[in-house]
DNA sequence: CTTCAACTACTAAAACTTTCATTCTTTGGG
DNA sequence: CCCAAAGAATGAAAGTTTTAGTAGTTGAAG
């Protein structure tokens, strides 16, 4: 669950995005306008968390590209000025939420959590496929109510699969969404067999037919119906 | 186990969030309509006590909110005016509780605590479990009968496990709810290891399996069936 | 001054991730 | 239809991160 965290000061960003780190949300920050409009070109992020006053540009800005470019990310304002000028402008922009500063950091992160529920599961904290429940919430897999315990990165492999199911992912799609969109391309995605391999064995083991089907030459689909 | 305390008069705020922090809960104030619906979206409480007339909103407002967002707190009205009006139409909107001011601190004390065991251990004054036996009354553990002495910090995060049985719980969220919202976050959480460690072992001396399952990278669960 | 819970620092152990070498499978051209 | 080449799967070892354990310091209460 990658998460955009734009923010020109580097104490504030880098708290957020260490906070955001070990909720398990995968961070990346930029640090002014250009670079920010940049990283939102080239990839997809779940959540935007968005400053306001930015060098070189306005992060209203910044949103009201996004809503013209129709990205389904989310976007949570904060904002050093607690007027509600800004605060009006943000949300008619259609950002999210918006928040203060100084705010607490698992003030931000409930609700980044939030933002996701509702973008990606309707609202609920988990998620049905057949037999199979993935709890995001207590982040726990279950089959025919038995629990299957899983690593972090099968956890959020199954979670990526799961939020583009029936569809093929590329192996660049899983790395950009697992590893980060900074993570080093020219080296070979061998390490992703693993995390397939376990993930599948665990399921399988389990007693769930193997829902992750290669697409030879181009990637996987997690198909299910 | 956090209490959040709606109440404009700082006084007042003070001398309830001081005596129930000496009563072992952990008390959160918000002085203004605002900043408690914010806190109530953001974290969770185990009770809320509730003024009526507050600035910017009212103390009604908020409970029917709450009623609406299927909240699970209990919510303890308090108001200065002993008007029958208010009191109907704090029951009717779902309060449990309502007390006029001026109260007596322990009575509100006690009426936290049976809100407490009526929403989370079925009006009991004990949970079982197993062969253990936690008395949230008396704060005395037992295992078939021999007293197990815990300390404030090991009662407290035993009682968290347990009120989030078979759930993964975070370092983060221990923290958030055995230290409160507010603590500092960014260095590490060691110290957590210790209060674990500590509970674990005497749990385990005492004879009772190891409830406390690791789950690597992400938290704690405390497994039970 | 003593005691005990709470916290910190450091080392050991365990679990997870990545790499690597090897084998198996798919595909498309002859 | 067969074969070579590229892609995918497997098993095991190495590397990294996280958690457990030990010991000791701090600080508040009596």
């Amino acid at each position: 669950m990658k998460v955009l965290v734009v923010e020109d000061e580097r104490d504030i960003s880098d708290s957020i995005c260490q906070y955001l780190a070990n909720e398990e949300f995968l961070c990346e920050a930029a640090y002014d306008y250009h670079s920010a409009m940049e990283k939102i070109h080239l990839y997809e992020y779940v959540c935007i968390i968005l400053d306001i006053t930015l060098p070189n540009g306005s992060g209203l800005d910044i949103l009201k590209q996004l809503k013209d470019m129709q990205k389904a990310e989310g976007v949570i304002i904060i904002s050093a000025r607690n007027s509600l000028d800004d605060k009006i402008a943000g949300l008619k922009s259609g950002a999210d939420d918006y928040l203060v500063k100084p705010f607490h950091l698992p003030e931000l992160s409930a609700r980044v959590a939030a933002i996701i529920r509702r973008r990606l599961f309707e609202g609920k904290n988990y998620i049905t496929l057949d037999k199979l429940v993935l709890d995001i919430f207590k982040k726990t897999l279950k089959l025919d109510d038995i629990d299957i315990p899983l690593t972090r990165k099968e956890y959020e492999l199954l979670l990526y699969f799961i939020s583009n199911k029936n569809k093929v992912v590329t192996k660049e799609s899983i790395v950009e969404h697992l590893w980060g969109s900074e993570m080093d391309l020219a080296d070979s995605y061998n390490f992703i067999y693993s995390h397939i391999k376990n993930l599948r064995k665990k399921l399988i083991q389990a007693g769930s037919p193997d829902y992750i089907k290669v697409v030879y030459g181009m990637g996987y689909k997690f198909s299910i119906h």
